[in-house]
DNA sequence: CCAAAAGTGTTATTTTTACACCCATGA
DNA sequence: TCATGGGTGTAAAAATAACACTTTTGG
């Protein structure tokens, strides 16, 4: 079957941008490729989309495999298609934007694809596009977690608001007012007190809240602001 | 030169979806196929990606091809990948949002093209998943006209603050209060008084304005709100 | 002179910001 | 007992929402 003869047949390459969160900063998980081309090199987590696969379908594929979740959060973010973007061969890539809970990452598939952890200031030279596929994946982290809930996808299953506070520190690199974050966050309802607290602090321990899951979907389209007014013009 | 030799070639389309606005109703511009295949039914504009095209030309020559115009707001929106989403051959789909000053179209070109302008309500069924593109472009046209100054792309380049109105009332089909919506507008220092008056109008003219370039640009990206709070939660 | 649409001002309410003190904990 | 980080309240400022009258125009 053949119904277009004359268009062009192109690759389609999935490539994969995962941030995570240790508490401190926003890392990326990278890879050092082990394998042609531009072996040695750094790049993202990628692959290409198999003949009878949905495209979401090789997302998730991608990110399994190199994280051994299959319950990730992912958006599908843009896709690069300058001619000349990979010099091998014409590839069309889709760039899909994902954040996991960093500590549920299997570490063994990570090592195994020479993966590594990187914060985004530290992060090395990237292959291809791919610097500019993390600029524009950083430009909607900070946008969108502004606007929607998506914060809480880099946290564990119990976090604490101080613990959100600093990621949303790390996201904006801005100092946030304390009272004024929790007032807005627990206003906002999606919040439940497990009653529990959190062992990790060496003085007084914080609240564990989860997440009000029936709220999450609910609420997740809702136009938000956890970013201060002042921020909203960059 | 093959570097991926065992990964599959697939066709890529670019499909656009492109609104207007007449002064009272939001448009899309439809084709009604008098080529195969599906020839008869109604569908978005596309075409293919050639093989040395940069993805972003693509679209400005299909756009460029329907509208006779160049200059269009264009942006990418999201790739549609489901495996059977063309049932004549495996096809990855880059679909386009397009606003366009509806006057300014080349009525010719969309003539030969078997296209028309079609008010969202009345819309027919169209081919494959363009439904939901056409879906997914309307939840974008209402998510970022609140937040972005879109709306002017789909005004001529003079237009009056009822004229503006009426587009965002169209848009999210809701009354809006006259002067509220009159002093935030003016207050983004975007409009320009072009000192005119609007002839088309049968009783008080209305002031014309321009964008100002410049701020339009540099503030582009701030958060606004040019909808009401209470359709933030929709 | 009247119907229809444009233009504009004030007040109440809500939201946001700025800011300071007390509490719990483990070292 | 003290240093560290967690938790909370209040008042000022800013933004938003609600609301009504006057002006211009062509018929």
């Amino acid at each position: 079957m053949n119904n277009y003869p004359q268009a062009s047949r192109i690759l389609v390459a999935i490539d994969c941008i995962i941030f995570g969160f240790d508490g401190k900063d926003i890392k990326l998980l990278l890879i050092k490729r082990n394998f042609e081309p531009e072996k040695g090199k750094w790049s993202l987590m990628g692959g290409f989309l198999n003949a009878e696969e949905d495209l979401a379908d090789g997302a998730v594929r991608i990110l399994y495999n190199l994280t051994g979740l299959k319950d990730i959060y992912v958006e599908q973010l843009e896709t690069f298609g300058k001619a000349d973007r990979d010099p091998g061969e014409r590839t069309v890539s889709v760039v899909f934007f994902a954040l996991i809970k960093i500590d549920d990452h299997d570490s063994e598939a990570v090592k195994s694809h020479n993966a590594a952890w990187i914060t985004l200031d530290a992060r090395p030279k990237l292959i291809f596009d791919h610097e500019q596929m993390v600029g524009r994946a950083i430009e909607h982290l900070k946008y969108n977690a502004a606007l929607h809930p998506i914060g809480f996808e880099l946290l564990p299953e119990r976090f604490t608001i101080p613990q959100l506070q600093k990621l949303y520190e790390a996201i904006y690199n801005i100092p946030i007012d304390r009272r004024n974050f929790s007032r807005k966050l627990l206003s906002t309802g999606l919040l439940i007190d497990t009653g529990q607290k959190n062992n990790n602090s060496a003085t007084k321990k914080a609240t564990l809240y989860k997440l009000d899951a029936e709220r999450y979907k609910t609420k997740f389209h809702s136009f938000w602001n956890f970013m201060p007014d002042s921020m909203k013009s960059q």
